[in-house]
DNA sequence: TGTCATTCAATGACGCGTCATATAAATTGA
DNA sequence: TCAATTTATATGACGCGTCATTGAATGACA
């Protein structure tokens, strides 16, 4: 039975989805209108950019987000043809690819780093 | 700057994002698997059968969930397809929909429920 | 070394959500 | 009472994510 606590497990969820939505769906429309991306190639620029000094598979970004590998590599796609990052295959090993900031990416991550920080100060507090 | 708080602002969305992701997609697969609806299906039927003796005013649901008009929108017709629920067009004000559970949305749900509350404890724990 | 299994990434079909609009009904106010 | 506005829901085009599959490279091991 345990409805009481059914209860609270809901409301909990609930909450977790308001936020989440919340929280998603305002960063997105200000990285949109400001720099025409999206929320999820801010994130995998972000994500390069975190690990900064090594060159970044994709496997390893994989695993550091909730997201398909489908859905990596289509970002990947999006994100290269803005010209924001580029791929490298791996000499050790050719099935892998190495992701890495252009210029333009990495100036761009900069600029919506902040608005991404600011917002979600805004939305979370 | 504020680099240290930033951090910690990103961890957290990380953390709602991942508990989101991996929770939302294991009710999915299984409610799928078990009752063939989705989680957004299940969510419908979980407000219409919350708000039990009043019939439910599909702008009342939208003011409880944060899905679009929109997508309630088609949920509900899908609902409707599946025989879960019926539409009921109000007497005071033909612009609003009376959504109701059938018997079969009713029983579904009662089952639904349970394997619900089950995965929410065992993922938000 | 040759086969079989495994791993990394890309792709096509498909479903769902969103945006912008449409439709229809109700409300307002001159 | 008749426009103009607002409100409740539906719909079509479109983009993105997912699933299943493919292609290609590597690994395991007899």
């Amino acid at each position: 039975m345990a409805t009481l606590q059914d209860r609270a497990l809901v409301e909990q969820w609930r909450g977790i989805q308001t936020t989440y939505f919340r929280t998603a769906a305002a960063i997105d429309r200000a990285l949109e209108s400001k720099f025409s991306i999206g929320l999820t190639e801010f994130e995998i620029l972000d994500l390069i950019a975190e690990s900064a000094d090594a060159a970044c598979r994709m496997k390893q970004l994989g695993e550091r987000t909730p997201m398909t590998q489908s859905a990596m590599s289509k970002v990947v796609d999006r994100l290269e043809k803005a010209g924001l990052i580029s791929r490298h295959s791996c000499e050790d090993d050719r099935r892998s690819l190495f992701l890495e900031l252009t210029d333009a990416g990495c100036a761009l991550h900069r600029d919506a780093a902040v608005e991404h920080r600011a917002l979600l100060k805004e939305n979370l507090a």
